[in-house]
DNA sequence: ATACATACC
DNA sequence: TACTGGTATGTAT
């Protein structure tokens, strides 16, 4: 749906330009011209809030764009994303040049330009037979996702008129819309000024939109209940923002649905399970017991869906008429992107075969993959993957053009099964390493944005309020760091970060501590910037905190084996894209999964550390058809598993010789 | 360790 | 006129 994109005209121009200006360096390219014209056709996409959020299905995006961009046409705003639309057609020419340089060394070896392509794909096939065996064969994994949490939770307590007219909650920013808003294209993110525009223009001036202010206590209380009300499902659950939470049902459904236990002896029993970590088996084999019959136990989904049903009818009595939509897949990735597809207050099973997951995964835009953002969909459509299926089709190019961790996430998002780092939810690595900051929180931070143009004194008085008000949260939160980072965003919009790490034995949390060494580097910061030093927004963070350090260590030197006999079964049996924020925390999960769970975990954790894409870089040699085809015959010759999972990434070409 | 960029809600 | 705030992480140096 991201593909058609209105094109406009001196957006398109300007993009052009910067084609022809960086790739004036460009080595004989023949392959990169077919594709090269489809960075500057969406330029316009990077730049304007696509229509893609759910309840902006087949609106009039013409004219939507239309508004939005002539609101903001000219604005420094506009000018700054412009820059950054041009980096990033930037990178795209430089990627395609690398591209053309392959192809141009493969045909003087092969005659044929793209049959390392070929040779690509096959080098993958025994990583994909990993993800593939190794992934969770039922569809337990739940994301529950609330339909306009802010203006809902402000609207029930309002006239139900208000329902049924644009409304959103915020002012000058807009954090969230209601349907009938998002019909207009009013959405999140979007400045208050030109949601006023949209729904007055679109509606021919018969409409208002109506700005509610925000009322964070009330969203935080309703999240509390809404939280409880789905803990009786799983314990264990993961909240990931006020409005939205990770669980896998899996032991509830085993219980509710393969034993036929109601619903209060099964809450019961996994509030009790739940509470002590996994050295308690036996404790939850009693609970629980021990039959085989149960471990495997077959649970008809349509079962599990009518689970989540309920649980979210639980949601909307126990909040008063908020409602949600759940996504129900076999792993959160899929889960995640489902919650999403029949909202509002709808939900999406994804079953667990490999053939149902392909279906449901492949003819989505790439950029309904969690982690697949504005730029990662640009630089992608550059190259003609629109689909995640093109990223199938296409695995081989993706390998070579991207970064091992990018590589690795876009495989695996490719097959339906993504829960690499580069998705901010993924998981955390520290889940039961951890020791002294319990929550996992990395870092934390204040900024504060007001109108450019404030004198040296204002500017700094700023600070001091930023810092004291940081301050106080790490007071709250007994929170200590080591390094502290000062941000300036200029009227620009450009933006610039100063670090220092404090000597050894020197914490931070003090307030005065704090002004002192970010007024330095403020002053530092203006002398260094030439020309007007105009400052629209500070920022103080904090990270690298104290208690963190053997940790991190520790966790480092920690191999794979360790991993396993060390830690909870937790992340082999969500497969998890599961995430760590704040209030609940996950510890134990219930025992009997913990043979699959390991033996998940394992191929898992290989084909993580595997580095794909070191077979397409130059420098391994490992660029050259003949040299897989070699490669391939050595390993059809032993009984092991392929070569790829007991190498070291960091020396791949050793390969050959060790076999 | 630092600076900057991307992503998510 | 006018485009947030908080957290995490990837990439490059």
């Amino acid at each position: 749906d991201s593909g058609s994109v209105v094109p406009y005209p001196s957006l398109v121009a300007q993009s052009e330009s910067t084609q022809r200006n960086t790739s004036k360096s460009g080595s004989a390219s023949t392959a990169a011209m077919g594709t090269s014209s489809s960075s500057s056709s969406s330029a316009s996409a990077l730049i304007i809030s696509a229509c893609d959020k759910a309840g902006m299905e087949g609106i009039d995006r013409t004219r939507v764009d239309e508004i939005i961009m002539r609101e903001s046409a000219g604005s420094v705003y506009m000018k700054q994303q412009q820059k950054r639309d041009q980096n990033v057609n930037v990178k795209i020419d430089e990627l395609k040049q690398k591209l053309a340089a392959k192809d141009y060394s493969m045909a003087s070896i092969n005659s044929n330009a793209t049959s390392w392509r070929r040779a690509g794909e096959h080098a993958l096939e025994p990583i994909i037979d990993e993800l593939v065996q190794s992934r969770p064969r039922r569809s337990t994994c739940v994301v529950v996702d609330m339909d306009g949490f802010y203006i809902s939770c402000e609207l029930l307590s309002r006239p139900p008129e208000l329902g049924n007219l644009p409304c959103c909650v915020g002012g000058n920013m807009i954090t969230t819309s209601n349907y009938v808003a998002r019909r207009y294209g009013v959405r999140a993110a979007m400045p208050g000024w030109i949601g006023d525009k949209l729904v007055e223009e679109l509606s021919n001036g018969k409409e208002r939109l109506i700005h509610i202010p925000s009322n964070f206590d009330l969203y935080t209380r309703k999240a509390h209940i809404i939280r409880g009300a789905l803990a009786e499902y799983d314990p264990n659950l993961r909240a990931y923002s006020l409005d939205e939470a990770y669980l896998d049902i899996g032991p509830y459904v085993d219980l509710r649905v393969g034993r036929g236990w109601s619903h209060e002896r099964v809450v019961a029993t996994l509030a009790s399970t739940s509470k002590h970590s996994c050295e308690d088996k036996e404790h939850v084999d009693e609970e629980v017991g021990n039959e085989e019959e149960f471990i495997h136990c077959n649970v008809d989904i349509s079962a599990i869906a009518a689970v989540v049903k309920e649980m979210r009818e639980k949601v909307k009595v126990a909040t008063g008429g908020l409602t949600c939509s759940a996504g129900l897949a076999s792993n959160f990735m899929l889960a995640k992107i489902a919650s999403d597809q029949n909202k509002p207050n709808g939900q999406k099973v994804v079953g667990p075969s490999h053939k149902e997951v392909l279906e449901f995964v492949h003819p989505l835009s790439v950029r309904k993959v969690p982690g697949i953002g504005r730029v990662m969909e640009k630089m992608l459509n550059a190259f003609d993957i629109h689909i995640v299926h093109d990223l199938y089709k296409e695995r081989a190019l993706v390998q070579f053009l991207f970064k091992p961790a990018s590589a690795r996430f876009l495989l695996r998002a490719s097959l339906g099964w993504s829960n690499d780092s580069l998705d901010p939810s993924a998981p955390e690595d520290d889940e039961v390493g951890s020791s002294s900051s319990a929550s996992g929180q990395k870092g934390i931070s204040k900024e504060r944005t007001f109108s450019a143009g404030k004198s040296w004194e204002e500017l700094n008085s700023k600070l001091e309020d930023v810092c004291r008000s940081l301050s106080q949260s790490m007071v709250e939160k007994n929170i200590k760091a080591h390094t502290i980072t000062l941000k300036v965003k200029l009227h620009t919009f450009d933006v610039i970060t100063r670090a220092k790490t404090m000597p050894r034995g020197i914490v931070l949390q003090n307030a005065d501590q704090m002004i002192v060494e970010m007024t330095e580097m403020l002053l530092n910061v203006k002398r260094q910037h030439k020309g007007t030093f105009s400052v629209r927004l500070l920022g103080v963070r904090c990270s690298n905190f104290q208690g963190d350090e053997e940790r991190s260590q520790d966790s480092g030197q920690m191999d794979i084996s360790k991993f396993i006999s060390t830690c909870s079964p937790i992340r082999a049996s969500h497969n998890s894209l599961v995430h760590s924020t704040g209030t609940t925390k996950m510890t134990s999960r219930i025992e009997k999964k913990v043979d699959f769970a390991q033996k998940g975990a394992q191929t898992d954790a290989q084909v993580k550390n595997t580095d794909i894409s070191s077979f397409f870089s130059k420098e391994k040699g490992w660029n050259k058809v003949e040299e897989f085809e070699t490669a391939q015959v050595l390993d059809s010759g032993t009984n092991s598993t392929h070569a790829l999972h007991s190498v070291d990434p960091g020396n791949v070409s050793s390969v050959p010789a060790s076999r």
